[in-house]
RNA sequence: GGGAGCAUAGCUCAGCUGGUUCAGAGCAUCUGCCUUACAAGCAGAGGGUCACAGGUUCGAAUCCUGUUGCUCCCA
């Protein structure tokens, strides 16, 4: 069969997933296994895949690969979010198209579009995963909408709330006038707008004295209940504990004192606003201020503004500016820009708003989940992620649940006439509980279930348990078995949002912490340091990144640069390294595979194939045991680095050169088995990195049955580093490059074949190696000398010297010079570690090992200025 | 405004609790090579006052303080 030259990823990917799939590797159910566990962060169901679930799911298939090799029972859950918010935005968004209005649509109505898009679109993003290679156990895929989850949602809530954990108040939104709805944070969007800012006079009651304030929105007057001024503004000392009047309104509102206020800003007089603007929200709860809600839900002014009612906003605005100057109350307008805040969806002016919101307490239900953090039960990587999250935790506030958006599970709240409610998770419980609550409750009365959704954290903070049924069923075995999970990766921009909370749940519900490790990955940004996102257009799209460089050279390329919690500015070339990185391996198969055939039984070991196997031998057992290492720490990018160079340097670069016969030669058996063997331990390492490319080529390798393939193979045995075997490799190496650098410096090409000498009685433990470094320098011969020749180029490798003949005269002075530069260099060397000795204060206070090191130090690089000056004087005598 | 973090080669990053001349890796760059697995390759080379200024120490990229610049989170 040919084999191509460049490896072609398209077809082998597909065939190898399907192969894992059809042969159940992905698969877990309990055993009498350690089981290893992550569950999936859930994207948004109608989503698709982004650069940053790319770094993400890739960094989750290594940590499963790898744990299901080292024989753990490995389970890795995949599942979608209904993703509230950003889902029924795209469902009204895509109604608008269709001339179709959200406030023209029962709740019902719009229900069953958000459904059909849900099933049209939902689960496209995990078809990706699949490209990626993600080896998720797919019958186990879950929905945060789904009926066993939405049911946990209910009763979760429902629970807390008879706890007494959850309870209504009110609180500031973003308020859509034109939408009539609240948005989240993430959907206004704020723009600099040129304005004015009105400078207004308020009288002082009781006297003819003013106080004047600057504001941008003088609408808002009639709803203020305060003027507020800095404690240590001198201006307005006097004013402290008075009142002012509010013009238009007539309404007497105290002048309070707060370091809130900027004395630079404006006039330093703040008119305080509570049901309008967030700042002055939280000054009124602090200082116990009324709130005097003047706008209507579509922006008009409400009854309780006592004038302009039922005008809009920005008309009463210029209205109210030309009845103030009339009433001697506007001092001066000034040119003003201002950020004003725009529905993403609507386009209309941001409204803070005061509305009725439920909420959780976070008070006591977070202790557990600091604690475990602190302490480390509970590891976050990197660690310095502790910091923050314990910032977060002694400050947190109780939780907003409620959202005003129909998809989500439904808050379970039920309210009669009189605004009496109960909760409850049917509607016939509702009415029990209000016969039980209200006296005289009529069992005909009309009672509606609340308006609201839940916050779509609040189903996804269960996640971990729910996925195993922990609600329904909390005695079940997957529970039992797979509870906690072992490590968690996510996005430190949802630290909070999502993994404390998750640690809450855990503790709440279980008992128990969900997980033991929370790897932070960073944010994928583009070139210009912006994160990728969909409206910047500056994301690759992964599906195509894949279709160009197969999925094992985008995800090498992507964990290369990802540092645990650090961002990760991608660049493509990372993923064309990966590719050629691909090819690199395919290209040693190649090599490889072409032996086979031709091996010969009968030919002897050489003393320099044997050398070399084992020193690859002891190299990978070294290497396995140091990526085993970084394994532990997280450190995925220095361990795929590791895997990267011992593949490409150690292995193709001298190992295969070495072995390599020559041409038309044959290999003898034992170095074809024993490379063959290596190079399997090499694509086990490599197969959770690369999983694609390792199984095809581990099939070609040899004929071999499902059972036996790589993705289930066992994980490489570790080793130390012998020593002895190391020391003499790497003089061999020395002497490889050093008469690869003489070549250079002296422009001999590597075609002229060059003769190497060594000094009688030193050099022997190299001897089996002379073979190797014959042929990869293209040395004739090599031969003993008993004294030092004068006319040669010195080569110090290790402990024993070399000279190597180039023939044509050589330029003793270039020799001597060169010499005498690293003879500076040790002896400033010298110098250092001379000065550290004598230093009475380092000997008596360094430690005894540095002390011996230091020692050494010096013994060495003595003995090598030794040698170097003989060279010298060697030469000079010529 | 409050809090956290970062600053090392052109780029992305290692450098653990101060102690090899410690200043390193990969990529990129440059110079030779179409050497019979791979030009998606081979063999070499150059590149840094470890942001700046002080301090502690026998010894600082590493510890402390300040300055500057950048980033993130909360408000």
């Amino acid at each position: 069969m040919e084999i191509p030259k460049n490896y072609e990823p398209v077809s082998s990917e597909d065939k190898w997933y399907q192969y894992w799939l059809d042969n159940g590797f992905f698969r877990s159910v309990p055993d009498h296994r350690e089981p290893y566990t992550i569950v999936i962060p859930p994207p948004n169901v109608t989503g698709v895949l982004h650069m940053g679930h790319m770094l993400n799911n890739t960094i989750q298939d290594v940590l499963v690969r790898r744990a299901r090799m080292m024989g753990k029972n490995a389970c890795w859950v995949p599942g979608t979010d209904h993703a509230s918010i950003a889902t029924e935005a795209k469902v009204v968004a895509m109604l608008k198209e269709k001339g179709i209005e959200k406030k023209d649509l029962s709740r019902e109505e719009f229900l069953k579009h958000a459904w059909n898009w849900k099933e049209k679109y939902g689960g496209i993003i995990l078809e990706q995963l699949k490209k990626l290679g993600a080896s998720c156990d797919w019958e186990r895929t879950r929905f945060t909408m789904e009926d066993d989850l939405s049911e946990a949602v209910i009763d979760v809530f429902i629970d807390l709330y008879n706890k007494g954990q959850i309870y209504r108040g009110t609180r500031m939104v973003n308020w859509d006038p034109a939408g009539m709805t609240a948005v989240s944070d993430e959907e206004v969007i704020h723009k600099e707008v040129d304005s004015s800012l009105f400078h207004v006079r308020y009288n002082i009651e009781g006297t003819d004295e003013w106080i004047t304030i600057a504001t941008t929105r003088p609408e808002t007057i009639l709803g203020d209940t305060a003027i507020c001024v800095n404690p240590i503004d001198t201006r307005y000392l006097s004013l402290h504990g008075k009142h002012a009047i509010v013009p238009i309104a007539n309404r007497k509102v105290p002048i309070i004192t707060d370091e809130y206020v900027a004395m630079d800003f404006g006039t330093g007089a703040l008119k305080v606003t509570p049901a309008h603007d967030v700042n002055d929200y939280q000054l009124g709860i602090k200082h116990k201020l009324d709130m005097i809600d003047v706008l209507t839900p579509n922006g008009k002014m409400s009854q309780a503004a006592g004038h302009y009612i039922g005008e809009d906003r920005f008309d009463v605005r210029k209205k109210i500016v030309k009845d103030l100057d009339a009433a001697g109350h506007l001092v001066k307008v000034e040119p003003y820009k201002s950020s004003v805040g725009f529905s993403e969806r609507t386009n209309a002016v941001i409204e803070p708003r005061l509305s009725m919101q439920w909420f959780l307490k976070m008070d006591k239900i977070s202790k557990p989940a600091l604690e475990n953090v602190m302490n480390d039960n509970i590891r976050l990587v990197p660690d310095k992620f502790k910091n923050t999250y314990r910032h977060w935790m002694e400050n947190v506030h109780d939780w907003c649940i409620s959202r005003q958006l129909w998809w989500g599970q439904r808050i379970p709240a039920w309210y009669d006439a009189d605004g009496n409610f109960v909760v409850a998770k049917s509607e016939q419980h509702a009415r029990e509980l209000f016969t039980k609550k209200i006296p005289g409750f009529k069992s005909d009365s009309i009672i509606s279930q609340d308006e609201d959704v839940l916050d779509t954290w609040f189903s996804s903070w269960l996640w971990p348990i729910s996925v195993f049924d922990g609600f329904k069923d909390p005695e079940n075995a997957d529970i039992k078995y797979y509870y906690p999970t072992n490590d968690l990766v996510t996005a430190p921009e949802i630290l909070f949002f999502w993994v404390a909370r998750m640690i809450i749940a855990g503790y709440e519900y279980r008992g128990e912490k969900p997980f033991s490790n929370v790897y932070l990955t960073g944010i994928v940004r583009d070139k210009l340091g912006r994160k990728m996102s969909k409206s910047l257009g500056n994301s690759p799209e992964p599906m195509e990144l894949m279709a160009k460089y197969g999925a094992d050279g985008v995800r090498v390329g992507m964990l290369l640069c990802s540092p645990a919690g650090n961002d990760l500015p991608f660049d493509e070339s990372l993923c064309e390294q990966g590719r050629n990185f691909s090819n690199k391996i395919w290209n040693a198969f190649r090599l490889i595979n072409g032996w086979r055939e031709t091996s010969k039984e009968d030919q002897h070991l050489t003393e320099r194939n044997k050398a070399a196997t084992d020193w690859l031998g002891q190299k990978i057992a070294a290497e396995t045991s140091e990526i085993n290492s970084l394994f532990s720490k997280y450190r995925l990018s220095e361990a795929l680095m590791s895997i990267y160079k011992l593949v490409w340097d150690d292995f193709c670069s001298w190992y295969l050169e070495l072995v390599k016969p020559e041409q038309g030669g044959f290999i003898d058996k034992t170095t074809c088995d024993k490379t063959i063997a290596h190079f399997e331990s090499l694509l086990k390492l490599l197969h959770p990195f690369m999983p694609f490319i390792t199984e095809e080529i581990w099939h070609h390798l040899e004929k071999r049955e499902p059972s036996q393939s790589l993705i289930v193979a066992s994980w490489p045995d570790s080793g130390e580093n012998d020593t002895a075997t190391n020391e003499r490799f790497s003089a061999m190496q020395q002497l490889v490059t050093s008469i690869r650098n003489t070549r250079k410096t002296s422009n001999i090409p590597n075609r002229e074949p060059l003769k190497l000498y060594r000094l009688n009685h030193t050099g022997s433990d190299l001897e089996g190696f002379f073979p190797a470094v014959s042929k990869l320098c293209n040395i004739s011969s090599i031969e003993s000398l008993e004294g030092k020749p004068t006319n040669m180029v010195p080569i110090l490798a290790g402990s024993s010297e070399f000279f190597l003949d180039i023939r044509e005269q050589i330029n003793t002075d270039d020799e001597i010079l060169k010499l005498t530069k690293e003879i500076e260099y040790l002896e400033g060397f010298l110098v250092s570690v001379n000065k550290k000795l004598q230093n009475e204060r380092f000997m008596a206070s360094a430690k005894p090992e540095v002390i011996e090191l230091e020692r050494k130090k010096k013994e060495d690089a003595e003995e090598k200025i030794l040698v170097m000056k003989n060279q010298i004087t060697n030469l000079k005598g010529a």
